[in-house]
DNA sequence: GTCATATTTTTACGCGCGTCAAAATCATGA
DNA sequence: TCATGATTTTGACGCGCGTAAAAATATGAC
């Protein structure tokens, strides 16, 4: 039952019968010999267990098809659903990733950085915890490898390099358009300014507002945020506002999801839903994002959805031109689309 | 400004001024090497740009320090907060985690675990995608790297392995006895079938209900149950219920709080909690996990907390103590208590 | 069957670092 | 100051695999 295990290339060559280095060609790239050895080695390969040495084998390639990715955590399902999605992409082309989360944190962020430089990955894909990054823990690494920035963009003072993440004009542009289509012009409340959508968002609200013309308002926290609890932040922020009866009928566009999250929740210990359901002239509340639960909510969560996937793949496209020599100097930024998701809740 | 960059340790030793080998004793241990030596080498080292090559060193070292984690996905923020301990304790013991997800089907975590034996992983953490896992894919890794399962038992046939979870019995015994306690009896609600806390939570209720001399009650799904969309589940379930007003004045015990989310959306949309928050003889439900959001449910989900930092520190704990070489033999199970949070919906 | 061409085998070296043994040097205390 | 044990340096080899060059062999069109 149990295939018998191989431990080295050496010795898979002499049970298989051909030479370490067309092995060693052959696990590069299968097509690189020709086709009946390919078929040979195949077969006698699914009968016995063997597994490269991953270690090894990179040292010595030029590339080391390693990627590495850095969120500022794990526990926001949108970095998560990005993760997954890079994670696929990396997958079809054949990159390994590294995952690392920098807890919101500059330091560790830069020890994640650090780290992935001594794995010498082929390039980086991350989401900048923002504002306090440590400039020169990335300027240093980019000059190891290609580096892609997503989600949000990095401080002006950080080396150039790709980006990829979604237009904040556009989608907070749409959602302004077509809450005031259906409703009253919306008031805006922020995310804690920890990143560049922060202040993105809230100036695609405005430009928009101004635009359609209608004045803009943005609702001024109470509280500090300074953390990445968003739920927490939205919550606490408009319970206070709802508390003081303020803001309890208006439609209220929010930074993003969790943040909205936060919000519906203190609307509801307000009672400021109509029984059942929502009904017209209630509070009317709008996300930025389509987080996974939002549909779940109540009433479920109007938002708009970022291209994910494509970010995802946008991003190791990136690297991987780079990786083939491709684009060598100039930064390229690459912005998409989000989609409406109109629901119950605006 | 920009740190002169060395790129090998033989260069290192020679503008730092000590031998190569001194240095290599330094990079494993500081405290190998004489005070005044490691002073001064920490000394240098800080003023140039030095990384040590991570695949070399791990290639020729006994040990990688690399320790493998597979989850079925990471957009569940139960298995989101469950790796970000799990990095957070293998950190402190100087170890370096590599995450994969198996998206739920045993042919990518056949893969993953493949992987990690590729790269020579001194272990692996898994939390299983349940019954339909691949024997092989872990029997051979178990040959080459200690393997401790978490969050829900591995089918029989997996082979010998430590294993760290919550004490279903104690987690939902609590719950049951809290809900008895304070109302009805509950009613229970399973998740999809898919991996062992399914069957065991459902009969760690039983056995509570028998113990306190109520009947048991079990809700069949009306609703396929076999994806990962726990959600969905319990909402499409509950949903179909409600709708034919059943089960909308019970007290429904939810086998996990992402299934407790839909029921709540769906007992919202039907209108069964009273006006402003939750009313005695109510419908009442309750989770199992304390997922990060359950508290920004309207009502806040009444749940029972895993304790998730815990099962990473014991998981880590475990694996550590096998790289020692202490335990070689026998497997061992470690079941942690869960923590009751009584919330708004029970 | 023959020959030009495509593959494979042989042989050998390199990668960056771990590690070992012997020689050289250092630190310490009497 | 000298002996002695602790450290460091020197020099060399090994790890498993990539890779290059030359020799050997297979292929396949004629």
């Amino acid at each position: 039952m149990a295939k018998p295990k191989i431990k080295t290339m050496k010795e898979l060559s002499e049970t298989i019968g051909v030479s370490r280095p067309t092995l060693s060609r052959y696990f590069q790239d299968p097509s690189a010999v020709r086709p009946s050895t390919s078929k040979k080695i195949q077969e006698r390969l699914s009968e016995v267990d063997y597994v490269y040495n991953f270690l090894t084998t990179r040292q010595n390639r030029k590339s080391t098809e390693l990627i590495g990715v850095i969120v500022p955590s794990y526990k926001d399902l949108f970095f998560a659903s990005l993760i997954e999605s890079i994670e696929q992409s990396a997958k079809d082309l054949g990159y390994t990733i590294i995952t690392q989360s920098s807890n919101g944190d500059s330091g560790v962020e830069a020890h994640a950085v650090r780290k992935l430089r001594s794995m010498s990955v082929d390039g980086a894909i991350v989401a900048p915890i923002g504002v306090a990054a440590d400039h020169d823990a990335f300027a240093a690494a980019s000059e190891d490898f290609p580096l892609v920035f997503v989600d949000s963009r990095p401080a002006k003072s950080m080396p150039l390099a790709d980006f990829v993440g979604t237009d904040n004009m556009q989608s907070i542009g749409a959602m302004v358009e077509y809450l005031c289509r259906i409703g009253d012009p919306p008031v805006f409340l922020g995310m804690p300014n920890l990143n560049a959508n922060a202040e993105e968002r809230e100036h695609a609200y405005r430009a928009k507002m101004l635009e359609l013309n209608h004045e803009a308002k943005a609702i001024k926290p109470a509280v500090a945020g300074g953390s990445w609890e968003f739920e927490a932040f939205g919550h606490a922020v408009m319970d206070d506002c709802f508390g003081r009866r303020e803001f309890t009928n208006s439609t209220i566009l929010c930074a993003n999801d969790r943040v909205a999250i936060g919000v519906i929740r203190a609307a509801n210990k307000h009672g400021l839903f109509s029984r059942g359901g929502i009904a017209g002239g209630d509070l009317r509340i709008a996300g930025h994002d389509d987080h996974p639960l939002s549909q779940y909510m109540f009433p479920a969560l109007t938002t708009v959805a970022q291209d994910v996937e494509g970010i995802a793949d946008a991003a190791i496209q990136l690297l991987a031109q780079r990786a083939r020599g491709e684009r060598s100097t100039e930064a390229v930024e690459v912005f998409l689309n989000a989609v409406m998701k109109p629901r119950e809740s605006a």
